[in-house]
DNA sequence: GATGAATGAGGTTTCATTCAT
DNA sequence: CATGAATGAAACCTCATTCAT
C-alpha cells in the first residue's frame, strides 16, 4: 500500500509546484500588462506550458486573476495581525506593520502593481468582491488597536476604522510612488520611511 | 472678407464643440469601463457619432484616452495653484486644496475612477508618461508653501516635496474610499473631511 | 431632399442584399455540414465576406442558425396554407399540398438536410423552441381540414390532429428517402409520389 | 493448462464488460447531447473511467459512436425479424413489430434521440454508411412479407420496400412526437398507437 | 466632414488525442 | 491496463481602424 501512497503523494506535490509554477508567471505577466493586456499565450509561455494546460489548473482567466489577487491581499492581512500581535506600544505596533509592508511590497514589486491596477476592475459588480472585504479586514486590525489608545486618552476621539484607513494608505501611496518614480525601496529605506510616517501620522507636519 | 472669416470662426467653434461632446462621452464610458473595456462602438453611440466621425477629431483610442486623463490632471494643477494662490494661513490654504479637491472629485465622480483604474497603465512605457509630471506638478505647488513654512520652522524639516506628496495622497485615497465603499460625498462632507484631513496632517493622530 | 432619401434606400436595398447572401452562404454550410461543424470561416469564405463582417448582420452563430430553421418552417407553413386554401376535395387539397412540399425539398435540397439534422438540437432547453411551435403550425392547417371531413362522416373518427402528422411525417420521410438513398426527386416525381402517399393515407395499402 | 486458459476466459469476459460500461455511458451522453457536443470527459466519467482508458477500448469518439448507432440498428433488425417470424396475419405480424419497436423505443428513449439527432451525420461520407445499409435491412424483413401478400392478390400492388418504408416511417415518427411533444409513451399507449397505425396503414383514412 | 460597412488580427476557451508513469 | 496531465488545433467572437461613398 505505502508503494501507492507514496507516489499518489508525489503525484499531489507535482501537481501544486505545477500550479505554483503558473501562478508565478500569471503574478509577472498580470503585473507588467494589467489584467486586460495579459493574454494566456504569455502567460503559458512563461510558464512554459501549452495554453490548453493552463485550463487544468484554473477554469478561467478571471479565476486565475482572482486567485492571485485575494492571494495577495491574505498575505498582507496576516503581515497586519502579526505585526500588531507582536505587542509593545502602539506606534511601534503600527512602524512594525509599517515596515513588514513595505517590506513585502519591496520583495514582491509586482503584486504592487497587480492591486493598483486592478483592484477596482470588479468594482460595481455583483460582489462588491472579496478584495474591498479584505482592505477592510486589514483596517480593522489597526483601528482595534487604535481604538484601545482612544479609550485610554491616548490619541484623537474619532473613529478608529478611518483614522486606520489613512494610515493604510500612506503606506500604500508611499509604497508605490517609492516603486514607480523614486530610486526604489531598498531595505534600509523600509526602516526609514516607516518611521517617517509612523512619526507623520501621529505627531503630524506642524512642530508642536 | 468678413462674410468668410466670421464662419470660418464658426466652423472652428462648431467644431470644438463636437470634439467636446466625443470627450464628455468617451469619459462616462472610460470612468464606467476602464480603457480596455471601453468600446469605440460606445462611445460613438452616447456621443451621438458614426464610430468613423471619432477618427476625425482623435487619431485612436489611445489618444482620446490620454486627452482625457491629462485634461483632469491640468484641472488639478489648476486647482492647487488657485487654492495656493489666494492666500491666508498655510493650514487654510491646504485646507482650501483639500475642499476643492473634493468637491471636484465629487462633482467629477467618473474621472476620479479613470485615474485609478487607468494611471498606471502606460507606466514603464516610452516616456514614463505625462500623467507623473502632473501629478508631481500638483505636489510642487503644495511643496513650496510647506518650504516657506519650514524655513519659518512652523512644521517639522523634511522633504517638502514628500510631505506634500503625502497630503495629496490622503485627499485622494479619502475621495477614493468615499465613492467607493462609503454614502458617498455631499458637499457638506467636503468641508468636514477636508478639516479632518489637513489637522491630522498637520498636527497627527496622537494627544499633544 | 430626394437626393438623399433615395440612396438611403438603395443603401439598405444593397445591406439586404448582402445579408442575403450571408444567409444563403449559412444554409449551405449548415446542410452540409451541421450546425456544429459548420464553421463561420467556412460560411464567410463562402459569402466572400471576412469573418468579421457577419457579426455586422447577425449576434451570433447560433442567431443566424435560427434565423434560417425559422424561415424555413415559416415557408412550408404558407405552402400549407396556401395548398389547402385553393379549395376543392379535401384529397386534391392534400395532393397539392404534398406537391407543394416535395418540389419544396426537391429545390430546396439543402434546407431538408437542416431540418432533419437539427431540428432537435434545441430540444429540452428553455422554450422548446419556435421549431416545433411551427411543425404543429403546418399540422394545425391540415387537421382543419381533415376535421371538416369528419362531421361529413367521410373519414374515419379520430384526432385530426394526430391523423394531419401521421400525413406531413409521410411526405417528410420521402422526401428523405428521395434525398439519401434514391435518385433523387425529379419533377415528375414529384406529382407521382404525392399521388402515391395521397392515395396511401386515405384508402390504405389493403385491397377494399 | 486449464488454470491459465479459465483465467483468461475471466479476463476477457471482464474486458467486455468494461467495453459494454463505457457504451452505456457513452449511450446516455450522446443521447442527451449529440455527437458534437458529448465529450470523452463527460463520457468517461459517467463510465467511472479515466478518459485515456476509453482509448484502450475504442479508437476514437467516432468509432465509438459509429458502434452505438450500428447496436442498436442491429437489435431494431432483431427485432423486425422476430416479430415477422412469428407467423399469422401479415395484419398482424406488422401490427407486432410496431408494438415491439415501440416498446424498443420506450424503454430505450434515449437511442430514439441519437437516431433523430445523428443518423444524418455521415451522410456523403466515405461509405453512405452501414446505417443506411441496416436502415434498408429492416423494411426488407417487412417488405418481403409485403410481397407475398401482394402475389396473393391482397394488398395494392406497388414496389413492397417502399410501402415497408412507409410503414417503418410512420412508427418512427409517431415514437418521436410521442418523445418530444406528447405525454410520452406508456406501456399501454404502444398498444393503441401500433393498432392505430396498423389499421391506417392497411385501411387508410377514408371511410370505405 | 460624416458615415457605417468591412476588415482581420487577436483573444479566450474547448476538447480529442497522445504518452509517460 | 489504467491514468490524467499535456498538447495544440480550431472554434467563436470582439473591436480598433480603414475607406469608399
Amino acid at each position: 500500500m505505502r508503494q501507492t501512497q507514496i507516489p499518489l503523494q508525489r503525484k499531489k506535490r507535482e501537481r501544486q509546484a505545477k500550479r505554483a509554477e503558473i501562478l508565478s508567471a500569471a503574478r509577472k505577466v498580470f503585473a507588467t500588462k494589467g489584467y486586460e493586456r495579459a493574454t494566456l499565450d504569455e502567460i503559458a509561455e512563461l510558464a512554459e506550458f501549452a495554453k490548453g494546460t493552463l485550463y487544468n489548473y484554473f477554469d478561467s482567466k478571471e479565476t486565475l486573476f482572482r486567485e492571485i489577487v485575494e492571494s495577495i491581499l491574505d498575505e498582507m492581512i496576516h503581515i497586519a495581525e502579526q505585526a500588531l500581535a507582536e505587542g509593545g506600544p502602539v506606534r511601534d505596533q503600527f512602524c512594525r506593520y509599517a515596515v513588514r509592508t513595505l517590506e513585502y511590497y519591496r520583495t514582491n514589486e509586482d503584486l504592487l502593481h497587480i492591486l493598483v491596477r486592478e483592484i477596482h476592475r470588479t468594482h460595481m459588480k455583483e460582489d462588491l468582491s472579496a478584495i474591498i472585504k479584505r482592505v477592510h479586514a486589514i483596517a480593522s486590525v489597526l483601528a482595534s488597536a487604535l481604538r484601545r489608545e482612544m479609550n485610554k486618552r491616548l490619541i484623537i476621539k474619532d473613529d478608529p476604522a478611518e483614522l486606520a484607513h489613512v494610515f493604510v494608505g500612506m503606506i500604500h501611496n508611499r509604497a508605490m510612488r517609492r516603486s514607480f518614480t523614486l530610486p526604489g525601496l531598498t531595505a534600509v529605506d523600509c526602516e526609514a520611511e516607516a518611521t517617517f510616517l509612523t512619526r507623520l501620522f501621529f505627531d503630524g507636519a506642524a512642530r508642536s
